[in-house]
DNA sequence: GATTGGATCGCCT
DNA sequence: GGCGATCCAATCG
């Protein structure tokens, strides 16, 4: 019945690998505006990116890869297009995608999302009730998602999980900043956020 | 083997 | 603003 449908928010195409075999710092700014869905058991989350991190890999003192490949990190050693995900500070995960050419392990953190579709099942797996507070963060939008370390190293193009393509505004602008939370190399100026988005982590 | 610090968050003052 | 939660990886702080 026309009067009880509801829209529901599905993707239609995702980001090719080209997207992602580029230079990080690239593919950062550009991941913003995109969405970033998973096909969940218990139904479609979809959210838009608002704000992301480029980590560069072996001359980024900040990088997980900084000092070469350990078990944790990996998934930043090999193909761009799939996905990083680490534990954090022992209750929190944070889910990367890697970038560039294999020799170089990056990856960009996402850090925060503008809820879409899946709202209801984020509310439940966040216990809170605001869109604000959903996924304005790295370690609540993994939650809300329901990203953990099971989906370390899988493809975005061909699996449960993966972006695809979005538009930004006529009046939204890509802000540059530094990096949130780091102890190294802390000015670099590798953190991207829309303008005027009340989902970002941090102004 | 032990210690330390972390790409965080939520609750406290 | 400060701090505790809680686990892992890097370092021996």
């Amino acid at each position: 019945m026309l009067g009880t449908m509801v829209t529901s928010w599905h993707p239609k195409e995702v980001l090719p690998l080209s997207f992602y075999e580029r230079e990080t710092t690239v593919v950062a700014k550009e991941l913003l505006g995109h969405y970033l869905f998973h096909h969940d058991p218990e139904g479609m989350i979809a959210g838009r990116i608002v704000e992301t991190e480029a980590y560069l890999g072996r001359d980024d003192p900040a990088c997980h890869s900084y000092r070469g490949i350990t078990p944790r990190c990996q998934s930043m050693f090999g193909s761009a297009g799939r996905i990083y995900v680490y534990l954090i500070y022992g209750m929190y995960y944070c889910f990367n995608i890697t970038t560039d050419i294999p020799e170089v392990p990056a990856a960009v953190l996402i850090r925060a999302l503008e809820p879409v579709t899946g709202i209801e099942i984020m509310r439940k797996r966040r216990r809170k009730d605001k869109l604000r507070d959903l996924c304005s963060g790295p370690g609540k939008l993994a939650a809300a998602m329901g990203f953990d370390k099971t989906f370390d190293g899988q493809s975005l193009l061909t699996g449960p999980v993966g972006v695809s393509p979005g538009q930004l505004k006529p009046d939204e602008e890509i802000i540059t900043a530094t990096r949130i939370g780091i102890s190294r190399a802390v000015d670099w100026p590798l953190r991207f956020y829309l303008s005027n988005n009340p989902f970002v982590s941090k102004k």
